[in-house]
Order: structure tokens, then sequence, then C-alpha cells
DNA sequence: TTAGGGTTAG
């Protein structure tokens, strides 16, 4: 059986507490919170340990009202019928009066600026998003229109696994608290739908302590950790809350309060509430402490989280090799031009070279488009050619190589090789047809137009080989190809005898942490950082925005390094060859960027 | 019949 203990009392002064069972949960009373208003039926009165107590009968069934003056007087139950008369109306409302002035509930609910650490409270919210974290435990952003006073600490889960709108989770994040929810309550977060209004017992707000405030002997961090603990004690569990429930409309009205006033405004979200009061017998030293503690850090690490950190003077003091966890702010960093962080790596000779930029491209393109006047392209039986004029009198010729076996194939998925087309043209190609070759003709053979220029564009995205460590052939070489149904970049580089080369991140970030200054290269590990690609960012927009807006919240411009975050990262040194002499280098791994700042 | 009220320990 389902079982439920109530206490009850009523204008006596006198409390009863009830025992109640069920085998159907939902014949229980539906009772929100401390304050609600019952009316039992067929309960049973008998004496244990002295004292009275009420207890289920055949034939139980309960009302539940709202105890809150002045909301309206709706019965919850699952009763199909059920009288509720004037007089029982009347009741409802004196209980309502009477316990306005005479009790208080020490389990009231409690709105987030209102938490306080090691409490436990009932707390009105909505669900914003929720992400699995581990078998068992779900993470439960939520937020009710108040901001919690208290940093409140996050939980780390891969953005993959989080359900819910991603433009709200980012405009809500400083108003949000994850909840941490355990056990035999996961099943209930998993039915859990975002938007949802709801109630949840018991809360649990515990300080968090990183590993460095303990390391510190820190006593004073203020960040809060949001626990629904496993079992149903106290009640302990989630409710979701029914549309028209006057706690859903209060709620309602907090939130919307804060959707007016901030939805354009990223910063309004921090609301114009005071700032935390501090007692005034804090020295400043552990006011800065604080401030300094309180700082979350940009970056997360992805595994050694119980290594120690190290100051910078201490890595700098160190032989290399090793690896160190460090926690520093950024001084400076380069490319400051970002799309030159990108570079082509060769991941055979271990070269690297800049991405052509599209003008040098570009006018490589127009000199052999310029040049193609003479048309000797040779005659090969498995190509069927085709020559377009182009330029501004159709003088110039585009010439268009399709292999006879895809005749059959939709343009989507064929393969063309062109001569004489520009860069743009190229491109305007490569929207068509799935992969495009930038091709050359000699009386005997097609070939690559060299390895300065792409050996393949496919949607509009470049593709490059290694001129050390590819040794080309001609386009005969990819007839064996014709049989298959899709090309790809790395099948076509092995038939036509080329290396391809990788898009790659390499930046140089100076750190700082007031002991010493530390130049670390990101590199190896910078895709794991971004958590997107080098090639995404060299092909779409959209992701050169999210870098330019990562590093500007990482190391904003035009601010001190005070006023910047602090980053928490691994970082190792090595040795390389310098001429004669053996140098340190530093780079960063198994470090990412928080959630909070992408 | 159960439980009979007072907290996880992540």
């Amino acid at each position: 059986d389902y079982c439920s203990v109530v206490t009850i009392m009523d204008q006596s002064n006198k409390r009863v507490t009830c025992t109640l069972f069920s085998g159907d949960e939902d014949t229980l009373p539906k009772i929100y919170k401390a304050g609600d208003i019952v009316r039992f039926h067929r309960l049973k009165i008998q004496a244990f340990r002295n004292e009275i107590q009420g207890i289920t009968s055949m034939g139980f069934s309960a009302l539940t009202f709202d105890g809150t003056v002045g909301a309206p007087i709706i019965p919850r139950t699952s009763s199909k019928s059920y009288n509720f008369t004037s007089e029982e109306h009347k009741i409802v409302e004196e209980l309502r009066s009477w316990a306005a002035t005479n009790l208080s509930f020490s389990t009231a609910t409690v709105k987030l600026r209102d938490v306080q650490p090691m409490q436990f409270f009932d707390l009105t919210c909505q669900l914003v998003a929720k992400a699995p974290v581990d078998r068992s435990s779900v993470v439960l952003k939520v937020w009710d229109g108040t901001k919690c006073l208290y940093p409140a600490w996050k939980a780390f889960v891969g953005q993959a696994a989080v359900k819910g709108d991603p433009a709200l989770i980012y405009q809500l994040q400083n108003l949000t608290v994850d909840i941490l929810v355990y056990d035999n309550h996961i099943d209930v977060a998993k039915s859990l739908k975002p938007g949802a209004y709801l109630q949840i017992y018991n809360l649990h707000s515990k300080p968090h302590s990183t590993s460095q405030q303990i390391r510190d002997k820190s006593t004073s961090d203020l960040h809060l950790e949001f626990h629904l603990h496993g079992g149903t004690s106290f009640g302990r569990g989630i409710r979701v809350l029914s549309q028209n429930s006057e706690d859903v409309k209060e709620l309602q009205r907090q939130v919307s309060f804060v959707n007016l006033r901030s939805r354009t405004n990223r910063d309004m979200m921090c609301l114009d509430e005071p700032t935390i009061p501090l007692p005034s017998s804090h020295t400043m030293s552990l006011l800065f402490c604080l401030e300094r503690c309180q700082q979350k850090s940009a970056t997360v690490l992805t595994a050694h989280q119980h290594v120690q950190f190290s100051s910078l003077d201490a890595v700098l003091k160190h032989t290399a090799p090793h690896k160190f966890c460090i926690r520093a702010k950024i001084k400076t960093y380069v490319p400051q031009n970002l799309f030159q962080c990108v570079k082509l790596y060769c991941p055979k000779c271990h070269s690297l070279q800049e991405v052509p930029d599209e003008e040098t491209l570009a006018l490589q393109f127009s000199d052999s488009a310029a040049d193609h006047s003479n048309f000797q392209t040779p005659s090969t039986p498995w190509f069927k050619t085709h020559v377009l004029g182009s330029g501004e009198q159709g003088t110039r010729q585009v010439i268009i190589h399709f292999m006879i076996e895809e005749e059959m194939q939709t343009p989507e998925d064929s393969l063309i090789l062109v001569e004489g087309a520009t860069l743009r043209e190229l491109y305007k190609l490569s929207d068509t047809f799935n992969c495009v070759i930038p091709v050359t003709s000699d009386h005997e053979s097609l070939t690559l137009k060299g390895l300065s220029v792409p050996f393949l564009i496919q949607e509009k995205s470049c593709y490059y080989g290694c001129s050390a460590c590819s040794n080309p052939k001609t386009m005969n070489d990819l007839r064996p190809l014709t049989e298959q149904n899709s090309w790809n970049a790395p099948i076509i580089a092995k038939a036509l005898g080329i290396q391809p080369l990788q898009y790659s991140f390499l930046m140089k970030f100076t750190l700082d942490d007031e002991t010493g200054s530390l130049d670390v290269l990101l590199w190896d590990d910078a895709e794991k950082f971004f958590q997107f690609s080098a090639a995404e960012v060299v092909h779409h927009e959209a992701f050169q925005e999210q870098l330019q807006m990562v590093m500007d919240r990482l190391c904003p411009g035009g601010t001190s390094i005070d006023d910047r975050p602090w980053l928490e990262c691994c970082i190792k040194s090595y040795h390389i060859k310098n001429g004669s002499d053996l140098q340190i280098n530093y780079q960063m791994f198994d470090t990412t960027v928080a959630e909070d700042f992408l």
C-alpha cells in the first residue's frame, strides 16, 4: 500500500496525526503543502500509544483545498461524486483566516531568492530543462522568476543530453538552478516535460566546496547545490502542478515580469535585486577571497579533477615533461584575428600551413580561367565532356567532365571534373554537384591544378592535400571509383595519391595567476576545448561567430585581467627542438569550455 | 495488515 502520514489541526489547537493507507495513490489526499485544508470522509479514530490517531477505513475519501485566503475554493479529489455543502465552504474560509493569523508552517515554500544554505524546503518552480547525469541521478534546471542570492552550483552534463529550448536555457542561465534528483525520484523526473510547473518537496540546499576552496581551507564558499535526495520521508518528491492552481498563477506572474523586462537583454537577467548582504564583520581580505572563490571557472576539466592545482610559478620551475592542473586567467591570446587560428595540418609530416585566403585562391582560378582559351582536352572514353560558354561575351570556356557511368545519377550524387572555371563558378557548381574537382589538361590527361588549390570542393568546402606527402596521379586513376555509388574526400584523395590536410586549431593563450605568466598552446585538444571542429569554423559562419563569442567571454576586450573569468585547465609541458636548443612548450589538454560560457 | 513523521551523506 501507499502510506501518507498527515498531521492536522483546527481552531481547537489540538493536533491529530493520521496514517492513511491506500493501494491506489490517487485516492490519498492531494496535499500539496502544509497549510492545505482537508476534509476526510470515513476516517477512523483509534488509540495509539495513549494518543488518538486517525486511520483510513473502508470507503475513505478526501477533499483537499488550497489554504490561501481568497483563493478559489476548488476541492482536489479523485472521488467521482461527493457532497460539498455551503456550510463546509464556510468552514474552509474560517480555517483559512484562522491559519493565516495563528499558524506558521516551518516547511513553508520558499522562493529561490530566500533560499539559505543547509535548508530543507519546498519549491514551486517551472522546469526549463533536464538531463540525465548518471544511472542514479537526473538534473533539473528550474526557475521561479526570482534570483537566488547565492551563486548556484551547476551540474556539468554534455549539451547533447540536455532536453529543453537551448535559447531559453541560455537566456535564463542566471536565474535557473540545477537540482540533482536521485533514486526513486528519477522516474518522475524522466516523465517531466520542460515548461511544466512543479512543486518540489523537501529540497536540500547544500553548500558546495570546490577542491580549490577545500585546499585553501576556505569555509566561506557560498555556491549552493540543490539535491532532492532519495526516499519519501518528509514528503520528499516532485509533483506536477495543474495549470489552474494558485501556486502556478503566482509563479506565472513572477515569471512574466522577468520575461517582460529582460527578453532582449541578457544582463537584465541578473534582475535588480540587492546584492548579497555580507556581515559587516567581514574583513576586506575575506571579501576579496570570497569574491575570488565565488567565481565559477569558465572551463571545466574533463578528467584529473582530483589533481591538485599548481601555481604558474611552480609550473615554470618544474622540469619537463610534466602534467599540471592550473587555475589562471587569459592575459592575451594570439591570433587575435580568429580566422587565422585555423591551420592546415598534415598528419603524416606534421607540417602546418595557413589556409589559403579566398582572394589568393580566387586569383589562381581566375588566371586559369583566362588562360583556358585553347581547348585541348584529351579524349577519354569514360568521360563525357560538356563545353560551356562563360565570361562576359561567352568567350571563355568552362569545361565539365562527367563520368560516363554516372550519367544515370542525379547531380547531387555525381562527381564532376571542371576546367577553366573561376572560384565563384566552382562554388556554384558545388551547390548542385556532390563532388567538384578542379582540373587542368594537357594533351594526354587531366590532372589536378596543383596542391596550392583544393583538390576537391564539396558544398563550398575546400579540401587540400599536402604538397610534400602527396604523389598526385591523373584523373584516370579515378576510374575504379566509378563503380562506387558515393565519394568522399578520403576516398578521392586516396585514388589520386593525395595526403589530405586536416583543418586544425592553433592558438596561444598567455595565462596569468598572479604568481607567474605562461604561454600555453591550444592545439591537439582544441576541438574538445571549444566543442566544435576547426573544419566547422572554416565552413560555417555560425561557428565563426560562436568561436568569437567564446573568446570574447574568456577574454573580454577592454577589461582588466581582474574582471576576466578564471580558467581551470590541464596543461602539459614537453620539449621541442629549436635549432640546437631544447625548448619547453606547454599545451592544454582535457579541458573544455564550461557549458555556461558556450 | 502496512506505520505509527523528523532528513542525504550522491
